[in-house]
DNA sequence: ACCTGAACACCGTTCAAGT
DNA sequence: ACCTGAACACCGTTCAAGT
């Protein structure tokens, strides 16, 4: 009846989609945010955006491949995310703790997309150049970071990318053990990644040991 | 024609299988081990039980509950290779980095599984008491090494439980990182295992800064 | 080129029925 | 109690056919 009302059911519109394949991932990351990884069907994505169930073939090879290209997305968005952390912290010290927590809380606030980054959903090896290309990009704006503070003589003079591997190998422990809700407590991720971070700069053992 | 065979197509046992839920949980395991989770349907473990695909039903509530249930074997075999390298080890400082290296091993030795038990595959909260039991159980390893290191005064005097879930997370990323072939160069696993035991005892920040 | 509907070979799960 | 076979409601994917 309404005009809007009749633009949805338009049976007559022949077929094409705008950008199907952009409406194809949209509905595909809302999907998985509602009902996580395993309520994605490819044939309710399709009968949601009023299209065939095969019509998504004609932009990905397969479900393997639109899962791949969830996940190149979450890079970008975490990248991103990170080096607003950085540059808007001021470069420094501080800075690097918000990148910390910049990260935890992607994923944290995104735990389905963030198991299609790093679940097993895409080929370990990155067999996708795009999400290579992604990926690579994420790690790299945290060596980047870490460079920067290593030349201002802030930390250890390591090799930077060993370091790095360390830095990130702790804010994905946190983040996956947030997002298990393995952290329930009130205020659990916060406590731990203000702890995590006093210590990561100054270590666990004591002085006299 | 020889005896073996005829026991394998013996037709007239009548049904029962032993143990079948044990024998079940046995077959999970080991077509998870060979073609992921992804490759676990309750149809092919039965056919390779030669029982009927519904016989699983009599042992576990749902494919789920299955999983759980190889999830809370891994809690279990993970804290017992974590105890025994802690008390192998000496029960010191030198232990410690060996229980950081049991359970890296365990997870890039056995990654289907590894990514059962954490990859949200069971309910995040604790809904089955045995799994939540088996899981606290493997924390709880850690926890008790941390503490009888800071009763030694070897590490700092804080929060156990607080740098417990830090080195949870450390080392928990460190074996996702594994497990995701993100370390792919030779001997990348064991090469940041051992920077990042350095620097967790010792921190990343210059004595200068 | 892009999309469709029918069809194929699979799933997990239920249920009446057998011993 | 424990197990079975048939059936149900789903999947991802293929393919000949339409415009």
């Amino acid at each position: 009846m309404t005009p809007s009302k009749r633009a949805a059911r338009e049976p007559r519109r022949p077929y094409h989609h705008g950008n199907l394949r952009r409406a194809l991932l949209d509905q595909a990351l809302a999907t998985i945010r509602a009902d996580g990884v395993d309520g994605l069907t490819l044939r309710e994505i399709g009968a949601r955006l009023g299209v065939s169930r095969t019509a998504l073939y004609r932009h990905f090879a397969d479900k393997r491949a639109l899962l791949t290209a969830v996940a190149t997305e979450g890079f970008r968005t975490l990248r991103q995310q990170l080096v607003t952390a950085w540059e808007q912290g001021g470069r420094g010290d501080a800075a690097f703790y918000s990148m910390g927590v910049a990260y935890v809380r992607f994923a944290v606030a995104n735990p389905a997309h963030y198991r299609v980054m790093f679940g097993g959903f895409v080929d370990p090896q990155a067999q996708d150049p795009e999400l290579a290309t992604e990926a690579e990009g994420a790690f790299q704006a945290l060596v980047d970071a870490l460079a920067t503070l290593q030349k201002d003589g802030a930390f250890h003079s390591d090799e930077t990318v060993l370091m790095a591997r360390y830095v990130w190998a702790l804010v994905h422990g946190v983040a996956m053990l947030g997002i298990d809700g393995q952290l329930r407590d009130q205020g659990g991720v916060e406590e731990l990644m203000r702890y995590a971070f006093e210590r990561l700069r100054t270590g666990i053992r004591t002085s006299t040991a």
